[in-house]
DNA sequence: TTTAATGCAAACATTTTGCACCCTG
DNA sequence: CAGGGTGCAAAATGTTTGCATTAAA
């Protein structure tokens, strides 16, 4: 847990844009730091953050994701549902995902040799890579164990 | 061209599931096949199949869409646009896509090492792997070699 | 104080759905 | 000719925005 560290950053890094440092925006931060591996949707946050008592806005949370994300603070991803999820965005932190199509499941996942060589398949097609977005779809280990696979609601 | 060799196929594969080859599925059919490379929207499909005087409706179009995605005649990929592209789903044309930030530019490449590292990751985690998705987001030759940056409007 | 940030509701964009009618098998 | 397929319009979803109000700096 170094929320602290990661708070003081966060706020240099709005100050340095000109931007406020608004109680929400911390609210959402520790938010989104609070379980980084469980990525989560505005919805999710907003209904989160309603029963400990905030009361903000889902236009709020959207801004600020946005924001978050703009200013590389957050990334937004796409777990094959309809809306985008959240994490924070951690220098070197770039990574995958496993989901499980049956139950769920995201796991995260890094590897140092796919990005070497993600960045040699852009440098051969004349690419300056910027960032990368890679879902793997499956079933995971304790899914897999059934014949009968069931659609799950996500 | 093995659109006559594709088309054959994809009618065996809906009469098998008891599903009905109407004149509307045929031609959303050959239309995502007249260049498969460029992954299309819902709505860019509807625009081109109503210029060239078929009228189907924009719901069929999604429904016909949907069934090619569940009968894994086609695949359905984010590019980072709020909409869904569709493309054919050959087996075995597993492939990621590089995408350029500045004009918008889709290029697909396809790694045989990296479906291998795919499943090697997969497996490491035990899960069973069913697809995946690849994007690259970056800038391409031409727009990295202008130093300013314009966002395009996809 | 001044101007960015917020809440609210309305607007948007994309996709899905209910229902009456149509057409394939 | 029965049941799946289609068009149309309405609904559902996820996200953004205009505007008046609030609150950082």
């Amino acid at each position: 847990m170094k929320i602290k560290a990661d708070s003081k950053n966060f706020g240099s890094v709005l100050r340095r844009r000109g931007l406020r440092l608004t109680r929400s925006r911390e609210i959402i931060w520790e938010e989104i730091h609070r379980h980084p591996e469980i990525h989560r949707n505005a919805a999710d946050i907003y209904r989160s953050l309603k029963k400990k008592g905030y009361k903000i806005s889902l236009a709020t949370i959207y801004r600020t994701l946005n924001l978050f994300v703009e200013t590389g603070l957050a990334r937004s991803e796409d777990l094959g549902e309809k809306h985008s999820h959240f994490e924070p965005d951690t220098p070197g932190a770039i990574h995958g995902h496993l989901i499980c199509l049956t139950c769920g499941l995201v796991k995260e996942f890094k590897e140092e040799k796919l990005r070497e060589e993600l960045e040699a398949i852009s440098h051969y097609f004349g690419f300056k890579l910027s960032k990368y977005s890679l879902q793997i779809f499956g079933f995971c280990d304790k899914c897999s164990r059934y014949t009968i696979k069931e659609k799950s609601k996500s």
